[in-house]
DNA sequence: CTGAAAGCGCTTACAG
DNA sequence: CTGAAAGCGCTTACAG
C-alpha cells in the first residue's frame, strides 16, 4: 500500500479511502492516479492487516459433528450460499463426533478471529459452549439441542419424523417395525427424539413395540445388530433407518440376505440420499428441509454478528416431509 | 497479551516467548507466573496478529472446479488429513465450473494471505495462473492439466482409465459401446483424455467406433442424449459413464427405460460412488486413487511453502484400477 | 534470563 | 479534499 501511495504521489490514508470506496471528498485526478498505480503494481490489499485493525474477519466458522452424514453436507451448502450472498466467508471443520477435536477446532477458529460460529455440537464441551455464550460470542447450534446452555438452535421436529415413518408403515399394514440408529453414546438429541417419536407413534397407531428391535450401535456393529433382530422367533417386517448411514447398512443387509423389498422387508429412512430415486425399488424416505435450515442458521449468525449478538435464543423446529417411493 | 504481561509482571516479549515455547532461557518462576496469568484471564492468542507479523497463515486454499463430483470431495478429504497432520489449515471453495467465480476465490484467498493454493483449474483464468506462477506463489493443479502454464499437476492416467473400461467390455463380448461425459465447453483435460483413450482403445481392441455415441453434454441434457443414442437403427450394448454425475444419469435412464443390466445394457463408470456395492446389480467401475492423489497434492504444496517454492514442476500421473461388479 | 523498540499492513479520527 | 499519527495484537532482533 505504501508503494501504491508513493507511485500515486498521495498518502496511505488516501489509498485506504480509495480502497474502501469512500469517494465523497476525493478529487477525480487523485482517484485516477491511485487507480492506475494499483493496476501498474498489481497491488492486492492484505485482508489480514485489515482484519486486525477492524477486529472483524467477515468469516463464519462451521463445525459439523460428522461430515459423513448427507445432512451435514447439504446444510453446509445452504449456509455457504447464504454467507456468499452476504459477503461472508466460511471455514468448515469436521469434529468427527469427537469432543476433543471439536474443542481444538473451536479454539482454532476463535484464535482465527471468526466473527461467529455455527456448531453441530457433539455435546462434549459444555464449558466451552458456556464460555462463548457468556462472552457474548455469536453462536448458533445446528441439529442438536444442548439443554445446559441457551443458544439459538435450528433443528428438525424429530419426533414428528419418526411418527411420519411409523404411521406410513402402519397404514401399509406393517406392524413389526424395527429401528436402526447410530450410537447413543453422546446422547445427541435428534437420535433420542427419534426413538421417543418411534415409541410414541407405536402407541398412537396401536402397534405393539418391541424394545429389543431398537438398535443404537456404531456403524461397524450394524450388520451384527440387524442379524440379531432377524434371528429371533419373530422377525421385523419393516425397518426405520434413522439416518443415511443406517440406511446404507440396512440396504447392505437386505442385499446380502437376499431379502426383497418391500415384500420381505419394508424400508424407510430419515434423510435424503442421492440414490433414493435410482434404487430398485425406489426408496421411501423422510426429508429434512436442509436448505431452509441451513439458511436459517446462517441468517441468525449474520444478524448476531451485525447487531452485536442481540436477538432471541430460540429453538427453531422444522417439519419433516415424507417422500414416497416403492420400498414401503 | 498486554493484560497477561501486566498480570504476570513481565513484558509482552516474554509472554510471546512463552507462547512460542521458547523456554531455553526462561526462569521457572516466570514461566509459572505467565501460565497462571493466562489461565486466570482465559487468554487466547490472536492468530490474525501473528499472521500479519509472520507473513504466514499456516493456511492452504483449495479451489475445486465442481464440488458435486465425488472425486472432489474424496480428494479434499485426503488433502485435509494431510494438512491436519502437518498443522496447516484449509479453506475450501467451489468454483462451480465458473471461471468468474474461480477468479474471485483465487483473489480472495490471496488477499487472505493463504500460504499456498491447490486448484482444480477451470482453465478460464490463464493470466491469473501465470501471474501466480511468476510471483513464485506456491501453486499446485489437481485433476486438470493446463498446457499454457507449467505448474506441478496431480492427475489420473485418464487414457488408461478409458482403456481399462473398453478392454473389460470387449473381453465380455460387448462391441457397441457408447460414452457419456459432461460438457466439453472448457475442454478440461480429463474429459478430452478419456475420450481419446476411448477411441484409441477401440482401435487396440479391434472394435468399430461410433463417433455419434460419444456424447459430451451438460447434465440437464443427458437424458436427451441417451435417448438419441438409443433411437437409431443400431443401439449400444454398453455405456461408459466418464464420471459419477454421468453414471447417475445413465442409471436413471436404464431404470426409466425398463432396461435390465447387464443383459440389455452393460454399464461401467469412472469414479467411485457410495452405492456401487449396494446397487442391484452391483456396479463395475474404474476407481481413481483419490486418497494418494490428494495427499500428493498436499505434500507438494506444503513442501513448496516450507522451501520457498522450490521443487520440480512435474505432472504426476496416477493409475486407475478396475473394480469388478455385476453391471458388466 | 528479560525488556524496550520497531514493525507487519492496514484504518480512522482529526487537523488543516 | 488530503496527510500525519496512532493503534490493532502480535514477533523478533538486539541490548543489557
Amino acid at each position: 500500500m505504501a508503494d501504491v501511495a508513493r507511485q500515486a504521489g498521495v498518502s496511505k490514508s488516501t489509498v485506504s479511502q480509495y480502497l474502501n470506496k469512500r469517494f465523497d471528498y476525493m478529487g477525480a485526478k487523485t482517484k485516477a492516479r491511485i487507480e492506475s498505480a494499483i493496476s501498474e503494481l498489481g497491488y492486492q490489499p492484505n485482508i489480514v492487516a485489515r482484519s486486525l485493525k477492524q477486529k472483524s474477519t467477515q468469516t463464519i466458522g462451521v463445525i459439523v459433528a460428522n461430515i459423513l452424514h448427507s445432512f451435514s453436507t447439504q446444510v453446509i451448502r445452504a449456509i455457504e450460499d447464504y454467507c456468499h450472498e452476504h459477503d461472508f466467508h466460511l471455514i468448515v471443520c469436521n469434529a468427527d463426533d469427537n469432543p476433543e477435536k471439536e474443542k481444538k477446532y473451536i479454539e482454532m477458529l476463535l484464535a482465527k478471529q471468526v466473527d461467529g460460529l455455527i456448531v453441530f455440537p457433539t455435546g462434549g464441551n459444555l464449558d466451552l459452549y458456556k464460555k462463548m455464550k457468556e462472552g457474548e460470542f455469536p453462536l448458533v447450534f445446528m441439529d442438536r439441542i444442548i439443554d445446559e446452555v441457551e443458544v439459538p438452535t435450528v433443528q428438525l421436529n424429530n419426533e414428528r419424523a419418526s411418527d411420519l415413518a411409523v404411521t406410513h408403515l402402519a397404514g401399509k399394514g406393517y406392524s413389526n417395525i424395527g429401528m436402526l440408529t447410530t450410537s447413543l453414546k453422546q446422547k445427541p438429541s435428534p437420535r433420542v427424539e427419534r426413538i421417543n417419536g418411534f415409541k410414541q407413534s407405536h402407541k398412537d397407531n396401536g402397534l405393539s413395540l418391541k424394545e429389543g428391535w431398537i438398535k443404537s450401535v456404531d456403524v461397524e456393529d450394524m450388520q451384527g445388530a440387524l442379524r440379531e433382530m432377524f434371528n429371533g422367533p419373530s422377525k421385523p417386517d419393516a425397518i426405520l433407518a434413522s439416518n443415511d448411514l443406517s440406511l446404507i447398512e440396512v440396504l447392505k443387509f437386505v442385499k446380502e440376505s437376499g431379502l426383497s423389498m418391500p415384500e420381505d422387508l419394508a424400508v424407510i429412512g430419515i434423510d435424503r440420499v442421492s440414490f433414493a430415486d435410482l434404487y430398485s425399488p425406489t426408496l421411501t424416505y423422510i426429508a429434512q428441509p436442509t436448505f431452509e435450515m441451513g439458511r436459517k442458521a446462517a441468517s441468525i449468525i449474520i444478524d448476531k454478528v451485525k447487531n452485536n449478538n442481540t436477538g432471541d435464543e430460540m429453538v427453531y423446529r422444522y417439519e419433516p416431509e415424507l417422500i414416497p417411493g416403492e420400498s414401503c
